[in-house]
RNA sequence: GGGGGCGUAGCUCAGCUUGGUUAGAGCGUCGGCUUGUCACGCCGAAGGUCGCGGGUUCGAGUCCCGUCGCUCUCGCCA
């Protein structure tokens, strides 16, 4: 076998350089093009398309026309120029042609499931059959950029002083959080390894270790149900941490890494200046209606409860003197909009649990239902904005349900939303508990640190702030991180008081606690989700479009068949009995 | 677990509203013709348990009930 027996030349280095060369090619028979006589064959590699002809004094002439379209060939050929009237400028191979000699067939290929040229495919067929799926040249595009993305996260990392540290894919089991995959022991029988919802714990345990700066490529399982921005199954982190870092200092890497990436993968976008914009969580729901705020909608919410003080409406006034508030959200161009559209963004609202959505128009005098019961006060502030507003009267507690999803379906009815853009923020000061149920639980995650380290246990917890803070783009969560809390007094504390006996702690997250009890530096990191980024990158509606394997809505591989039936041998093994 | 949408040829879909002769189209496949195409062209052919089960009806792809599958979404996602 001698070493270039496949290939001398990549499909995409031809040009007309290489006129009169003799190379050697392989790959796919993308089309062929047959002219009885004589046939034209797009062969692709990696590289690209390169067009080949043969004609019927080759003695290879037969063998080719046999051949399906997507078999795998290698052929040996002159480079040759194109006549002048078929030279394909479209091709960047496509002044050149490679006049056949030899043909070798490696692999001939079935009639495929659906054509290489298809792009309105059904999922599920692209998913059992993903492997032609990524052949597809869109598909391969999205592979590059995941890769490429990967090793830019890599070098800023590495550069930045952060050392990759692998962590276990075996660990146990905890109370908190998602769902677990869990894996049944044979050595333990009726004992069960989780996987890794994230590796949390292991990265704090790093720093007790004296690792100053961790980061890790890292993949996450979590039994979860599926979104259009959320993979069943296992997705991939860029997890961080830092010893003896401040909030600002996290923010400055995360910044940093954000900006290069998509600066460097996106130049056609405009890219949020460092440093993003921070806001208040509290800030967050009433602005926007959400902590995850789209900033290419060029509106938002005001409180203006202020205005109700003495002349409040009857319909607003329980919710105001209950402490509720009333928000105006000012949109330019509302008074052309058709009573259809009020129509419709009222049902919208209804079902997302709205009481109303209510609106004045205040373009040529004032109109719109609200019109009559508004007080020209009111109307004057609207004016100052925009020729209409819709209105919300509700309590805090229920804005983010549906405040956050009206506007940003205002935004996209009125094909307001900026898509040229990467807008960038931080939401901060998270609260550290949500009552739910009655009882007080943590609103984020529970290692998060207290701000006010112990003396924010004077507070009433629904007071009680974390330094705790999610990256935002474009409406869609980045990542989630926080400053942690190394002080196990503080910890006993803060689990206290959601429930957690200092028993409950020391069972359920031992080797933390534990841990924290022989030096433990302060830190902080976070865990931007890369599958998301690359989404976002690749501007693609759907996660599983840029996960080269990704599961179904069902935790499903259509292709691999799992997950499957196992033996009874195997399941013997692992003491493990199916109920029918 | 709840709600919406979809399920007809290998693929993408039309036909269903208003039940009625032999269920169509494009792409793909197969055969024939074709020496300058590059979404090659022209001629022809094969290919269907209309997801599955039941019901209404003289008659069901079409109407009704059930069920399965896919997908979007709410719950869930410390």
């Amino acid at each position: 076998m001698s070493k270039k027996q496949y290939r001398s030349n990549y499909c995409m280095d031809l040009n007309s350089d290489y006129i009169d060369k003799e190379v050697k090619l392989a790959g796919w028979i993308r089309k062929k093009r047959d002219h009885g006589n004589m046939i034209f064959i797009d062969l692709k590699d990696h590289t690209g398309v390169v067009q080949c002809v043969i004609d019927t004094k080759n003695e290879n002439f037969e063998n080719i026309n046999q051949l399906s379209v997507e078999s795998v060939i290698s052929l040996e050929g002159k480079v040759i120029a194109r006549p002048s009237d078929s030279i394909n400028d479209g091709l960047e191979s496509g002044k050149v042609e490679i006049d056949i000699k030899k043909i070798t067939i490696l692999s001939k290929a079935q009639t495929l499931p659906f054509a290489m040229h298809q792009d309105d495919l059904g999922e599920e067929l692209r998913l059992k059959y993903r492997f032609l799926d990524l052949r597809r040249d869109e598909m391969q595009y999205r592979l590059k950029l995941r890769s490429d993305v990967i090793k830019e996260i890599r070098e800023i990392m590495e550069e930045k002083g952060f050392m990759e540290v692998h962590t276990p894919i075996l660990t146990s089991s905890s109370p908190e959080g998602a769902r677990d995959y869990v894996v049944p022991s044979r050595l333990n029988p009726g004992k069960f390894y989780a996987l890794p919802q994230a590796p949390q714990q292991f990265k704090q345990l790093l720093m007790v270790s004296g690792v100053s700066k961790y980061y890790q490529i890292a993949p996450c399982f979590r039994d979860e149900d599926t979104r259009a921005d959320r993979a069943p199954g296992a997705f991939y982190q860029l997890d961080m941490e830092m010893a003896f870092a401040t909030q600002e200092e996290v923010f400055e890497v995360i910044e940093d890494v954000m900006f290069s990436v998509f600066s460097k993968f996106r130049s056609d976008m405009e890219i949020s200046n460092k440093p993003f914009v921070k806001i208040p969580y509290k800030e967050a729901i009433l602005k926007y209606g959400s902590d995850k705020p789209d900033l290419r909608i060029p509106f938002h919410y005001h409180d203006i409860t202020h205005l109700f003080a003495e002349n409040c409406p009857k319909i607003f006034k329980s919710i105001v003197e209950g402490g509720g508030k009333i928000l105006m959200l000012p949109v330019k161009g509302l008074s052309n909009q058709t009573r259809k559209f009020f129509d419709s963004m009222q049902k919208f609202a209804q079902d997302h649990g709205a009481f109303g959505l209510g609106y004045m128009l205040v373009g040529e005098g004032k109109s719109g239902p609200l019109a009559k019961i508004l007080s020209d006060e009111v109307s004057n502030v609207v004016r100052e904005k925009a020729d209409g507003a819709f209105f919300i009267a509700d309590y805090e507690v229920n804005l983010p349900k549906y405040a956050g999803p009206v506007l940003k379906k205002v935004a996209e009815e009125m094909n307001l939303i900026n898509k040229d853009k990467y807008e960038f923020c931080w939401i901060i000061d998270y609260p550290m508990y949500e009552i739910n149920e009655g009882k007080w639980d943590f609103s984020h995650n529970p290692f998060s640190m207290p701000q006010g380290e112990m003396n924010a246990f004077e507070k009433d917890p629904g007071e009680i702030m974390a330094y705790q803070y999610d990256l935002v783009c474009n409406g869609i969560e980045l990542t989630s991180g926080a400053i942690r809390n190394h002080d196990p007094e503080i910890m006993y504390k803060a689990f206290e008081v959601a429930g957690y006996s200092k028993e409950d702690v020391d069972r359920e997250f031992g080797a933390m606690i534990n841990a924290f009890k022989y030096g433990a530096p302060p830190h902080g990191g976070s865990a931007p989700g890369i599958d998301r980024m690359i989404m976002l990158l690749a501007d693609t509606e759907n996660i599983r479009e840029i996960i080269p394997f990704p599961l179904n809505q069902q935790g499903q591989d259509l292709m691999m068949n799992a997950p499957c039936e196992i033996s009874n041998k195997h399941l013997k093994e692992l003491g493990i009995k199916i109920e029918e």
